[in-house]
RNA sequence: GCCCGGGUGGCGGAAUGGUAGACGCUGGGGACUUAAAAUCCCCUGGCUGCAAGGCCAUGUGGGUUCGAGCCCCACCCCGGGCACCA
């Protein structure tokens, strides 16, 4: 069936085919199909308050071009949806509202979800995942927990920043200009307890991993540069006093150890206090105040000029037993290597520059060249003034000098071979209301060796911290009291102590916990009877929105599992996705952080690959009219709705992929999308007359004229191979171009236009349906495959052969395929255009590209 | 500062080292129409020429090549990422 209308009536066709899909269920992909399986995933959306933004709807038509291509093509498709919803939109929302998150996030999600069927997205709705739903996050939970078992999560005291007007605690985002974005008052560092997550120790093979994948080279390069892998050596020198034991130090440069004239300590550093003489105490203090009020940004943009003090200390170089004074100065930061370094400023600018600035000791380690202007030399080069009685390095270049000393450090026990990374751990909680909770409650210490003696599934090394002289201890939810779910709160306002609202909830927070069982009564009631129960409050954080979009790719595969994040069987069958696309903005953190959490994953045996992302496309930026981006405050957003309704999904999808090549960022031509809806309506019209019957030039047994058939065939070819290479605007282009000759064929055989409409049907899936069942009287175009193309009708008898001289085009001639160098020479000097170039002159050379061209020198 | 990506008509863009500007938009002219919309046809990089044609032209300057938008070198501009990482 069909709609029938008369003319191309996209708002009837739209939603008519949108409820066939839904009723027939047409897009769901079949667990352990024989067919081969196809999994393509887009980034899911966080369901925000103002619905869909226009980027959405690039990526997504992207990914669903591609899927209703390889469904027509055979295979088994994977093409999933769905929410990213905790996050601090909705929970601010709530503040100002006082309405639950839960209901503004729900609302929020109806809008997307009709916007998103709207768009004729062949999305299998019934694997659609919400990470905000306890069926979700209790897998979320889970898998915290795999983490917090195996030693991969930690609490420490970090340094976030805090704002005592709002009596909050604020992200990075949140702060413009050192003041809150809210309200603009002030905020300053405040160290609070944290989660942390212990993804160094994954360091090296997230590194490896990147080898293995089909990923953008500048994404690849990103994640490269974030993990920051260096090697050198750690150096140990000496102190006065043998209990503060050996200032350690990271260095890339161990060859250049001789021209070390002075150290350096982050303000930061545990030593500085033992290393601070009387006589600098006053200076060293007021300068690591100073230090601990700018955040490493300020540290890093606004402190360009070099500052520091001196401690009145010395260590020992261990190459030559020479007293090195030891500095503090916030070049140096606590959060890399050591947080100490040596300085050596002869072939370091840094330690150059601060070295000119007080007047400290350079000496050069490294021969520069005569011409060298001066300053650090950081090049290569002969070593000099690099010898002990036991060790020379003279003469050598860098990469041998490094290995030797090395060797003769290791022999010494002063110092060793050491890789470092950029990388940090991963700050894994929010003073939030609005994110999963951690399962996790703090019990005393006698409690948790009881604990330990009863559970089978606590850390190693158990996680506390100390505060008030208090010892905590860490102890988890047993995996069959998932999921924790938020309790309601009275208020979403911060708790005004750095907790998050959860800290008020006295009912849920302070608690009699049964060890065993994860129930817990609230601590005002009596203590229930049994051993079990002891006393414990719970962990008042809540995990950040990059938690539940970390593994959503696996809930897909199986999203109603309630035993496990999904079936081994589901695990193995759809395995990873065959292509992820999604914005490059996630280019770093989002796909650093999923490809940790899989590969923990891998090792415990969940899942059976040890990357989740396999092949990864970035779509490029929609900007607006005005080139810029896209902002409310600039008044340049589209809406997709308008389009919709002004146009059509159909002409809106295919508006999308022929502005340009997919991964570019391109302007917004409002005028642009008239184009691709006339080309929608010439389709209409070629294949229905004005009263909706079908176009009498449509035969069955029709022939077209040689070179559209051709064109043709050429036109199944490229946009075949444009969809598997995600070239969809040639795609397009080219179907533009075969339905302008066929306009002008007298007659058009069915089989052709049955053609053209399988192959737009991934671009206007609802055209493509509605046409072809008035065309054939078929069911639905998803069941009619990909049209094949006839090789041998893609060669042709004659070719167009350009005819140059000296290069230059001077003409054109039409041969028989076979045609000879030799012939077309004589056809060259035959040639009207071509002849009056040559006019006699010899012919030094020719040049021939078969059936391209032939260039004639003369 | 360092690392990437990109500069092609009035605009979005197309072009395995082989006729630069496909396709679309815009603009101009025409057909159909009482008129309009829709549709169809022609033209639409610059300079020059009555015309046929010629010359110039892919950010700038060099180079390689029979031939460069495409490869190499230097520079300019735009966009993205990182940024005292020892």
């Amino acid at each position: 069936m069909a709609t029938n209308c008369k003319d191309y009536d996209f708002l009837k066709i739209e939603p008519y085919w949108q409820s066939f899909w839904e009723k027939t269920k047409a897009f769901r992909a079949v667990d352990g199909s024989a067919k081969p399986k196809y999994y393509v995933l887009d980034m899911f959306p966080y369901p925000s308050g103002s619905g869909l933004h226009i980027g959405h709807p690039e990526g997504y038509t992207a990914t669903d071009i591609l899927a209703r291509c390889k469904r027509a093509r055979g295979f088994n498709v994977l093409h999933p949806i769905g929410w990213d919803a905790f996050g601090l939109p909705a929970e601010q929302h709530a503040v100002k509202t006082g309405t639950h998150p839960a209901a503004n996030t729900q609302n929020n999600i109806v809008t997307f979800r009709r916007q998103i069927k709207a768009l004729g997205f062949s999305y299998d709705w019934d694997r659609e995942v919400d990470t905000t739903d306890l069926k979700y996050f209790r897998w979320t939970q889970w898998i915290f927990l795999q983490l917090f078992q195996n030693g991969l999560a930690y609490v420490d005291e970090r340094p976030v920043w805090w704002c005592p007007e709002l009596r909050t605690v604020l992200s990075n985002e949140e702060i413009v200009d050192g003041k809150s974005e809210v309200g603009d008052y002030p905020v300053e560092r405040r160290n609070l307890r944290q989660w942390v997550l212990r993804i160094t120790a994954y360091a090296e093979r997230l590194l490896d991993g990147l080898k293995d994948v089909d990923w953008p080279d500048s994404t690849k390069r990103m994640q490269e540069a974030w993990i920051g892998r260096s090697e050198g050596a750690e150096v140990l020198f000496k102190l006065k006093k043998p209990e503060l034991g050996d200032l350690k130090v990271f260095t890339t440069r161990p060859d250049t150890l001789f021209g070390c004239t002075y150290m350096v300590m982050a303000p930061e550093h545990p030593l500085v206090d033992a290393l601070t003489l009387p006589a600098h105490r006053g200076e060293v203090d007021a300068y690591r105040r100073k230090a601990a009020g700018k955040s490493d940004l300020e540290r890093t943009d606004l402190a360009k000029d070099k500052s520091g003090v001196f401690t009145g200390s010395y260590a020992l170089n261990p190459v030559n037993d020479k007293r090195v004074p030891v500095w503090v100065a916030d070049y140096v930061l606590m959060g890399y290597g050591t947080g100490a370094i040596m300085a050596v400023p002869g072939q370091d600018e840094r330690d150059w520059e601060f070295a000119k600035l007080y007047q400290l000791p350079i000496i050069r380690t490294v021969q520069p060249p005569p011409d060298f202007p001066g300053g650090a030399f950081v090049e290569d080069g002969p070593a000099i003034n690099s010898r002990n009685a036991e060790i020379s390095l003279n003469g050598l270049r860098i990469a041998e000098a490094k290995t030797k000393i090395i060797s003769w450090l290791e022999a010494k026990k002063s110092g060793t071979r050491r890789i470092n990374y950029k990388l940090r751990d991963w700050l894994f909680s929010r003073q939030r209301y609005w994110g999963e909770p951690f399962p996790i409650v703090w019990v005393s210490e006698s409690d948790y060796r009881r604990a330990a003696a009863m559970r089978k599934d606590l850390p190693a090394q158990p996680v506390k911290f100390t505060e008030n002289g208090l010892t905590h201890f860490a102890l988890p939810l047993p995996d069959a009291a998932l999921p924790l779910v938020l309790p309601e709160v009275n208020s979403y306002l911060p708790s005004g102590t750095g907790e998050s609202p959860l800290a008020n909830e006295t009912a849920w927070l302070e608690i009699w916990f049964n060890m065993e069982t994860g129930d817990a009564v609230p601590a005002t009631n009596y203590r229930p009877a049994g051993d079990s129960w002891v006393r414990a409050r719970r962990e008042t954080n809540t995990m950040p929105q990059w938690a539940g979009s970390c593994w959503y790719y696996l809930r897909y595969l199986d999203p109603r599992n309630a035993g496990a994040i999904a079936s081994p069987e589901a695990l193995k069958y759809w395995d990873v996705p065959d292509l992820y696309v999604g914005g490059a903005e996630h280019a770093v953190l989002h796909l650093l952080y999923a490809r940790f959490w899989h590969k923990v994953l891998f090792d415990l045996g969940v899942v059976p690959q040890a990357e989740p992302f396999k092949k990864l496309f970035h779509q490029g930026i929609i900007l607006g009219e005005d080139g810029t981006k896209m902002s409310k405050s600039r008044g340049n957003v589209v809406n997709p709705d308008d389009i919709i309704r002004a146009y059509g999904a159909d002409s809106l999808r295919l508006y999308l992929m022929f502005l340009g090549p997919l991964e570019a960022m391109k302007p917004w031509n409002p005028k642009g999308i008239e184009g691709v809806h006339r080309f929608l309506r010439k389709v209409w019209r070629e294949c229905l007359n004005e009263e909706g019957a079908v176009n009498s030039r449509i035969l069955s047994d029709a022939r077209l004229s040689a070179a559209t058939d051709k064109l043709l065939h050429e036109t199944i070819k490229k946009v075949g191979d444009d969809i598997e290479g995600l070239h969809f605007n040639t795609a397009i282009s080219q179907m533009m171009i075969l339905l302008n000759a066929l306009q002008k064929e007298p007659t058009l055989p069915r089989a052709a236009m049955r053609d053209v409409l399988r192959l737009l049907a991934p671009f206007a899936p609802h055209l493509a349906e509605e046409l072809w069942t008035r065309l054939d009287g078929a069911e639905s175009i998803m069941t009619a495959g990909w049209p094949e193309f006839d090789p041998a009708k893609l060669v042709t008898s004659t070719i167009t052969i350009v005819i140059q001289v000296n290069g230059k085009y001077r003409g054109d001639v039409t041969v028989g395929a076979d045609v000879t160098a030799a012939e077309l020479v004589q056809l060259a000097l035959a040639h009207p255009k071509v002849a009056r170039f040559i006019a006699g002159t010899p012919i030094k050379r020719t040049i021939y590209v078969k059936n391209r061209l032939i260039n004639l020198l003369v």
